[in-house]
DNA sequence: AAGATATACTAAATCGATTTAGATTTGATT
DNA sequence: AATCAAATCTAAATCGATTTAGTATATCTT
């Protein structure tokens, strides 16, 4: 089967590519082409199921109808599910996505975005690594659409759609300080990312209203599962006076479930937990983990209209654009009132 | 910033876009350039910051450098990890990647498809949906390399990587009935996707060598989390003498758990359980379950390889070549002996 | 000095659409 | 019959690369 272009349709018809591009674009009747030549045209190009090439329209129009999730890790169950959301927004407006994860790795964030950027995508959608102000500034003087989502650059104004993180955090230390535990571990990861900073200001500010002491364990993103699951053990062994923990992201939590389980420490009498994020394996959990909960539908509704927003007007609409949405505390098992 | 074209570099050096071009692509020695005209032009592209603008260069040489991955769910930490494994074999072989969710539709499959093939994509790599058959053939037909995972389509010859499910779930039920288990009930989709089909048929060979009756529950895929949790606990009801269940993929696993929980019942000592596909949620739950698992990184890795061989050798390459991977049975706590 | 050969480069066609500026044709008007 | 307007259509430029089929110049050979 050869492929089928506007200039075959054209010759076999005799009439000009001009016509049948007109058509093909629904311009018909804004220039002037007559019901009969449109009918013709329509039924050769059903007959011989042309479709334009998107390629070609790209590079004589400079639109691509395309956009780019970039996000930390598409496994991670949060990534993944607001991939989902993003998806069924862009697919409805005709949007096709590339998506990428940095697993924040700088380098790796780059050069995603340098590459897409020269395959002409409209937009991105991006969860910053922590050194990327410099890439981030380029699609700003560019003047290329993009959206920060989870997290923000220090210093750079950008549309952005982030969580309160501060007071998720807060009020997650909150709650089990309400419910009579006092040494609060915060395990957190070290890169510094805004996101993590916020939750551990807001931990801070909890404990500091009641004049607790602070506890931490920072392990890095790139540590795998069971570095990260040693350094939590060994944390606990060294810290036995914690009467609870406070992780600060999902996959954190999950790994600190599995620590605790091969630790045989009971949750929540041994210890307490709350963890950042909700899905799945916290609701099932025995006990169930009590959690402050992002509301992914809203951040990727909100992410992608605005993205949408930016593409639209090009050049004319507002550029910084931020939104914090509230996460809501879930409260379950794993953190019921403390024995004493 | 303007955007900086060969066309700009070349005139800025009074050289033709030509010699650019092929210094661009590496072809100065292969082409007689001189090193000195080399050398004025790779600084101006420095300097200049100037990257080939792939669009162009796609129209020109029919090559994208772009797949497609269309999976059920993305958000299915399934597919999710199957994705990211996929990308960093895509991305270090210069790779881009386009996503896409069927969610078991056809009709979004088959646009999904046809939309991607007219923006120039390389390949694709497909978990198809059952009445997909004409838009593979089409793909077929028009030399577009493919490859199929996780399920295949009847009587047409693809490439495909799928798992051996009808192993995985003959040894799964056989371990029940090993541990003592005598009413299983399976719990599956009623879509009639191969690899559902295997599994069912691995189900029944397995209690027909030990003439053990079988015991069915089909929810619809469509159907949601509630309903499916709902349909479960009246099937428990309606069949009190089942003493442990199958599910046939994960996300019924989990609901199933959920269901369980609802419902107060023990694992294994009111009902034993074992599920296609493992997660973390499977390890950590308490009880773990008992799980045949399918080797996501071979999957990937073997699709991914597939494909390329065959966008690289294009119309050469071996079109049907089929890959049937091993499932592991992991034993856990779910499905332990039988107390009588 | 003429022809052959090597070196260094380039003009123009091409991929497949969109879009601008204008060309025909037809019909109406006076 | 000449003029104008409306209706219908089209040639050619363009987007930014790749690639074919050369050309021009210098050098070597005899």
């Amino acid at each position: 089967m050869k492929k089928v272009s506007m200039k075959n349709i054209a010759k076999e018809l005799n009439v000009s590519v001009t016509t049948v591009s007109f058509i093909v674009n629904g311009k018909n009747k804004e220039k002037g082409i007559s019901d009969a030549t449109t009918k013709k045209v329509r039924d050769l190009i059903k007959k011989r199921g042309f479709n334009p090439n998107a390629t070609a329209r790209t590079l004589r129009t400079g639109k691509s109808n395309t956009i780019v999730l970039i996000v930390e890790d598409i496994a991670n169950s949060f990534f993944s599910s607001i991939a989902k959301n993003i998806e069924a927004a862009a697919h409805k407006n005709g949007y096709k996505i590339f998506y990428g994860s940095t697993n924040n790795n700088n380098y790796t964030s780059e050069s995603l975005i340098l590459n897409m950027k020269n395959s002409g995508v409209d937009g991105f959608i991006i969860t910053p690594t922590n050194s990327l102000s410099d890439e981030i500034l380029n699609l700003k003087n560019e003047n290329i659409p993009f959206v920060l989502i989870d997290r923000v650059l220090p210093g750079i104004e950008t549309n952005n759609v982030t969580l309160d993180n501060y007071k998720g955090a807060y009020e997650l230390t909150k709650h089990l300080i309400d419910n009579g535990y006092q040494r609060i571990g915060f395990i957190t990861i070290s890169e510094g990312m805004s996101q993590m900073n916020d939750r551990k200001r807001g931990y801070q500010a909890a404990l500091k209203r009641k004049k607790l002491k602070e506890s931490y364990l920072e392990v890095k993103f790139q540590d795998d599962k069971l570095l990260v699951i040693d350094r939590i053990i060994k944390y606990l062994k060294d810290n036995k006076e914690l009467d609870s923990l406070f992780f600060a992201t999902n996959y954190l939590g999950i790994y600190g479930l599995e620590a605790l389980q091969k630790n045989k420490l009971k949750i929540p009498n041994d210890i307490a937990v709350v963890s950042f994020d909700d899905n799945t394996l916290f609701q099932l959990n025995t006990p169930s983990i009590t959690v402050a909960s992002q509301p992914i539908e809203e951040i990727a509704a909100t992410s992608i209209e605005l993205l949408l927003k930016n593409i639209n007007k090009k050049g004319k609409a507002p550029q910084s654009v931020s939104v914090l949405l509230k996460p809501t505390i879930i409260i379950r098992n794993s953190s019921t009132k403390k024995q004493i």
